[in-house]
DNA sequence: TTCAGTGCAAAGCGTTTGCAGGGTG
DNA sequence: CACCCTGCAAACGCTTTGCACTGAA
């Protein structure tokens, strides 16, 4: 966790600063934020934290390993810990209900896709559809 | 195809327009297009479309059933026709690459979400990872 | 003749970048 | 005290929207 963040950083000769860990943070706490409701978070706590700095901050701790992007909609991504277990994410179009799995479930596609040598990023991974729910509600589903 | 396009728009009380069979025939002829390349295309045979025409025209004939879209980049949206088989999109991060499986590659994915009444859109399906090429020549896969 | 569809221009949203000043190591 | 990091503001890429005109049915 945020121990790591000082650590990391340190190895690749980047410096550790107050935004860096509140963003981490943020993102820790809302599970799967945008980088906007990460700003947003961040800014609760301390006011001028710019979004460009929440951009920037969240590719380092993308490249440092401490946090994953996923897309949940066509719109901005959503950023999650590392901390957590890995996880797929199922997304209802209808009801944008987001639904995380164990990567049990993808185990089959991974297998499959190693036999071609090609290696699954799970983590980053969406699968759309339409949940029980909408599917008995109605009958025709639109496109994202 | 075309013929479709004409049915299919008058069901709804929708206008057959030169601008829409250019572009469907542009998604077809295309493959996998983003808006701005089924623009580009449409212009070598027509000057002066418009850009909002094209989207506003993709999603009628997304909403018909016509076409699709994936998310194959963190950028535009790629288009294609479904006229063509079903297809899952399995892109490496690294190089690019796109290859199309045969739906039969998630089915087991498919049939284990079905058990909880959730039905997965598979022709919108992208699988991220690392190509076979690419984690042999390099063993750090970045973020997209 | 009606009203869906178009082009145009402007605005919108999410993101990136250049720069100068500030703070970490 | 070097140089990474930040805030600010402007620019960017992609997409959407308002409006008046055009043209399909």
């Amino acid at each position: 966790m945020s121990d790591d963040l000082a650590q990391r950083l340190r190895e690749q000769g980047l410096r550790l600063t107050p935004q860096r860990q509140l963003i981490l943070r943020a993102v820790e706490e809302l599970r799967h934020a945008t980088p906007d409701e990460v700003l947003a978070h961040v800014r609760d706590q301390v006011s001028s934290v710019n979004a460009s700095t929440v951009y920037r901050t969240l590719e380092v701790l993308e490249e440092l390993g401490l946090v994953r992007h996923t897309h949940l909609s066509d719109r901005a991504p959503t950023y999650h810990s590392t901390d957590e277990h890995e996880h797929v994410h199922v997304v209802c179009r209808r009801c944008h209900a987001v639904r995380s799995y164990d990567p049990g479930l993808v185990q089959p596609l991974v297998a499959a896709l190693a036999d071609d040598g090609f290696v699954v990023d799970v983590g980053h991974l969406a699968i759309f559809g339409t949940c029980a729910d909408c599917s008995a509600a109605d009958e025709q589903p639109r496109p994202t």
